[in-house]
RNA sequence: GGCCCCAUCGUCUAGAGGCCUAGGACACCUGGUUUUCAUCCAGGCAACCCGAGUUCGAAUCUCGGUGGGGUCACCA
């Protein structure tokens, strides 16, 4: 059975990487009728953030990729420790006693002679008797594992094809740590072995530590997986994609007004493209029709004007009303009148771009409005000349009863024509007088949604401030 | 710097030797619809990194440059 996973550190913010991993790791997963799992990769105690990991599980459930939960490493040191102690007895791993600070000096050393810096195998060398006896003697220790002199290590990506690197370019890494933790590489390979994970599917950053995975899978004879490095997101400058440089965080576009069902469209063409071309799509067609084969090896810059673009689509074809108004919810100001959403709704629909414009969109409907004199004046339009508006616009729509868009409009344009006024000028002084704003939905229909009342009383006010 | 990965419009990409005077989408510009904005519709601008080969023919294959990225921790 297929089985993949992500392994996110909770560091801190939930990373938009890790989202487009999870993506693409459930959609094989799914598609081979396999599980997406989830492990936590908490090994590093000094970045460890508290609340992290749930963060993690918010934004994947928030995002709608469904997921397997399983374990943290934390909760497994005596796994990786014993398997850490296979590989010393097998003799492909070793104690090493250098404290951090001789390793600091060796490597400043080889730099200023311009070597590769690496560890240069000091513990290597020791007796056994030498080891024991430091270890009996409670000495700080790490274990690193021996990589071979000079042996070709290649693999078949699944997005890269043929790949190799020679281990002489590698250096013998520390695999469990003086704390009693286990490094990535370590861990990684013992629990993606655990888990029966089948098909590893990573940021392309990886790529150069292969080589180690692989030879660890060797060492404890155990099954090596399928590999296949994705693209790595990048900022506009084309480095990697960075909290200093972009907004990685998922919870952060929540927040802001995207749509899970727009941002996971929106990661799904980064790196991979619809067989037809087509770019609205949901998850159920990404799974069905993804393959590596379309994958690009690139790193595409993550765009937001794209997303952007997307969203407004998502939120005006499609989603049903209801829906709308149900995820609107979240986004509307404590003092939004409870009654005005379906009314507002058929007017601000196709200028959302994200769910938290309702706001900006709709203040002027239920909040005290101000202007000064020259908004109300459109291009050459005089003071006069928009009072004279404004004080016909009153008359007419204050004899209106039946308060319905479609019957003041004709009313209010046959005027504006019998007297020869610029429509623009004229439509746009009650439009400002009546929402302080150039720029509204439909003028009439905000009139209906606004009520007699409201709308006389401000086109009063603005005849009052342009007098 | 060593090693590894990569290279089509500003951005995301299609393209697996002739279908390419290189297609689509976003962005941008123009026009139409419209009393504003948005939507919608029509159109436009805009790219095969460079150089050698292979071939009747190369964006597509090979090699070399150049450029970009990643990685070289008791971080993942």
């Amino acid at each position: 059975m297929v089985k993949t996973r992500i392994a996110p550190s909770p560091t801190g913010i939930a990373h938009i990487g890790t989202a487009y991993m999870a993506l693409f790791n459930h959609a094989y997963a799914k598609q081979n009728g396999g599980e997406f799992l989830v492990r936590i990769e908490d090994t590093d105690r000094a970045r460890f953030v508290e609340g992290a990991e749930q963060v993690i599980y918010d934004s994947l459930e928030w995002l709608e990729i469904p997921y397997t939960p399983t374990f943290r490493q934390s909760e497994r040191l005596p796994t990786y420790k014993k398997a850490a102690e296979e590989l010393i007895a097998t003799g492909h791993a070793y104690y090493c006693f250098c404290t951090p600070e001789r390793l600091e000096t060796m490597r400043k050393e080889q730099q200023s002679r311009k070597e590769i810096p690496r560890y240069d195998r000091t513990c290597l060398h020791l007796s056994k008797e030498e080891v024991l006896k430091r270890l009996e003697a409670g000495e700080k220790h790490v274990i690193r594992m021996q990589m071979p002199d000079n042996e070709v290590i290649v693999w078949d990506d699944l997005i890269r094809g043929h790949v190799e690197i020679n281990t002489k370019e590698l250096d013998d890494q520390v695999l469990m740590k003086s704390d009693g933790f286990p490094t990535y590489h370590l861990a990684v390979v013992v629990d993606d072995n655990g888990m029966e994970i089948t098909h590893i599917i990573r940021g392309e950053e990886w790529i150069s530590s292969t080589p180690k995975h692989i030879l660890l899978y060797r060492c404890f004879g155990w099954q090596q997986p399928a590999f296949a490095h994705m693209p790595l997101l990048r900022n506009p400058d084309k480095t990697k994609m960075s909290k200093r440089k972009n907004d990685v965080s998922i919870p952060s576009y929540r927040e802001k007004g995207y749509l899970p069902q727009a941002l996971r469209n929106y990661l799904c063409l980064l790196g991979w493209s619809h067989p037809e071309e087509k770019d609205i799509f949901d998850l159920d067609e990404f799974i069905k029709l993804f393959s590596f084969e379309r994958m690009v090896k690139g790193g595409p810059i993550f765009d937001s004007k794209k997303l952007q673009w997307m969203n407004g689509k998502y939120i005006r074809e499609n989603m049903s009303v209801e829906q709308l108004t149900a995820a609107l919810q979240p986004f509307l100001v404590p003092e939004f009148p409870a009654d005005l959403l379906p009314k507002v709704l058929p007017l601000i629909r196709d200028r959302l771009v994200v769910l938290s414009d309702v706001n900006d969109l709709t203040k002027f409907f239920y909040t005290d409005i101000s202007y000064p004199k020259e908004e109300l004046c459109w291009k050459k339009t005089t003071p006069a000349e928009a009072s004279e508006f404004l004080k016909a616009a009153l008359h007419l729509l204050t004899s209106i009863d039946a308060w319905e868009a479609k019957r003041m409009e004709p009313i209010l344009l046959e005027y504006c024509n019998s007297k020869e006024w610029n429509r623009g000028a004229f439509f746009m002084a009650i439009r400002v007088a009546i929402s302080g704003r150039s720029i509204t939905p439909p003028l009439f229909e905000t009139i209906e949604v606004l009520g007699k009342e409201k709308t006389l009383q401000r086109l009063t006010s603005a005849i009052e401030v342009l007098s």
